[in-house]
DNA sequence: ATATATCTTGCAAACGTTTGCATATCGTGC
DNA sequence: GCACGATATGCAAACGTTTGCAAGATATAT
């Protein structure tokens, strides 16, 4: 492995001005500027990363703090991150949470040792500490997909809430009154598209019922299937479904399909992500869609403004989001 | 931040015997262990990871070479191995190889400059020079999903082709002679997956049918749309396609669903990778399983052997499929 | 008691960079 | 010819670890 000390015996010159030319740094004689050039050209050269980050403390890499059991939609969101950091020549690094006490903590921990330049945070995490950290370090950080109120820290997500909100307000435009709901625990945006829910019931005069909510333990289209069997098995009439998330509408929709349900006619089904299967089910999929491919990328300038920068303003971006209506909602019968 | 300096100065100690008792190596009093220990709980302190690859000459990072558009099989997969890599201490780093001329160098020239300890390909690439690096610089590397015939590459995959085949006969076996296939083209697996098709429908005395077989760009839900609208274009009469990946057959079957065909009553349709979200699908995606949790796990654990053991031997592993029948097949009308 | 083996600890070098400081060379305007 | 700023280069320290070597302490065998 050639080295810049290999590269500087070679030129006959000094460590410090082979650093100079490979960091594009003045005072450096044209000639000699060309020499070491093409004896890195020659030799392959490329600076060790490690020793880089040693002294300028910096890595050159930020961290994606993730679920442990990534969803599609992130997963889509962090190939497109990943995509733009590399232009910026940053990679990436995970910081997966699973789903187990002290888990978080770990994480912290983690992301103390790795000196990262920079976070994406593509997972709410619930340890206070965690943001604690975050800000006293100083670390440049971004939340993608959701925000933290009262504190400094950039954040880019849709209006979860109105999404929701017009999302039901779909469903009911299409005469449904008897809408069920299926979200899970764990992060803000189950609440508030819970509450989104709820406001455009409440706006069209339709009675809440506690037993037409149900919250999963998590988004997943598992959890999607069980909830729906629990709620068939009130029994107490469905003709339209609101789930939290499209993976958690597919389960449904399968559960439905099992219990000899027919979407849309016996039961329309609305989603939210709008992840990039959902336009391929039959019948596809109605659902909000989150403009991810704008949430990827400016998460990612977001991160890389902060880290070079300094500090860049505290964006709080709130993205346009979409009803994308495909086949799977119908007026009830 | 605190270092390893800051500890030994509080425990009244060197560097060095903190170094050691991070290590876990032995020759370290009990009871000044205990006393690091806890200081090192106290202070949250953890090894910086740059400096310790500087003194190391490792980089505790091993490079994932995927396709620019990782399909679902390899999300998955990835998430598995990142994981378990976890476990080992060492983190992963994405190259991203596009579908694009150049690409394939540029990754190549990409992994030369990154300095990992070792590669796992979740990617077939066509380039010769890259196997031939990978060759001469001893890095570990592991082929998942794929393997390459007289070289000394760690190799962990299925059979493809019999796999196909098994899976063609069960469509025969149903009782379908009008078989059609939607591969792709780019990868080798999609080459074996067809060979296996033809295998079965040959085995079953059915006479091979040019028209019936036809090779997409990608193995995407795009590819599997319009592909699927080709076939039927065709109007030689379908009553069953096998399609190499679960994302062409279900971007199939939204095809046939928007040509008003139902699955599996009027044309059964028979999957491969059995991705996560087949069995939610409704119908559920009869398919192909390949044992994604052990390929991810192998994978992760051959390169860590092969960097820590310096090689390990080369081994070819090829793990069993199995047919996992749901309810998008059915005899022919 | 002495010799010997086994523990325990610290010193200092090394890993490959970058950069502040010092020094040397070169132009330029007077 | 001189002073001065601009340009060009090198020295050496620093970044946070690990580890070979040396040396001191302790246990064990004679």
């Amino acid at each position: 492995m050639v080295s810049i000390k290999d590269i500087a015996k070679l030129a006959g010159m000094s460590t410090s001005t082979v650093s100079r030319v490979i960091n594009q740094k003045k005072y450096v004689k044209p000639e000699i500027r060309k020499i070491i050039l093409d004896l890195v050209e020659e030799t392959g050269y490329v600076p060790n990363r490690a020793a880089r980050s040693m002294v300028l403390q910096r890595t050159f890499t930020v961290g994606i703090i993730a679920p442990d059991t990534f969803n599609m939609f992130q997963r889509q969101l962090f190939s497109l991150i990943e995509h733009r950091l590399e232009t910026f020549g940053y990679r990436t690094h995970f910081f997966f949470v699973k789903f187990e006490p002290g888990s978080e903590e770990r994480c912290l921990n983690r992301l103390k040792s790795e000196t990262v330049d920079g976070v994406i945070m593509l997972h709410e995490i619930a340890d206070e500490r965690f943001y604690a950290y975050l800000e006293a370090s100083g670390l440049p950080a971004v939340l993608a997909t959701f925000e933290r109120e009262g504190s400094g820290f950039c954040a880019i997500h849709v209006d979860e809430e109105k999404a929701a909100r017009d999302a039901v307000d779909h469903l009911i435009s299409l005469g449904h009154r008897r809408i069920d709901l299926i979200s899970a625990g764990g992060f803000s945006f189950g609440g508030k598209r819970a509450a989104g829910y709820r406001q455009a019931l409440a706006a069209a005069g339709i009675a809440p019922e506690e037993a037409r909510e149900i919250f999963a333990p998590s988004f997943s289209l598992e959890a999607g299937k069980t909830c729906m069997k629990t709620l068939l098995d009130r029994g107490h009439g469905i003709t339209a479904v609101f789930a939290a998330t499209d993976e958690i509408a597919i389960g449904a929709i399968r559960m439905l399909w099992e219990a000899g349900l027919r979407v849309p006619a016996d039961v329309s089904v609305m989603g939210f992500d709008d992840i990039d299967i959902s336009a391929y089910l039959a019948p596809g999929l109605s659902t909000v869609r989150q403009p991810i491919a704008e949430l990827g990328e400016y998460a990612a300038n977001l991160v890389h403004a902060l880290i070079c920068d300094g500090k860049a303003e505290r964006a709080r971006i709130v993205l346009p989001h979409s009803l994308v209506l495909r086949e799977s909602c119908a007026p009830p019968r």
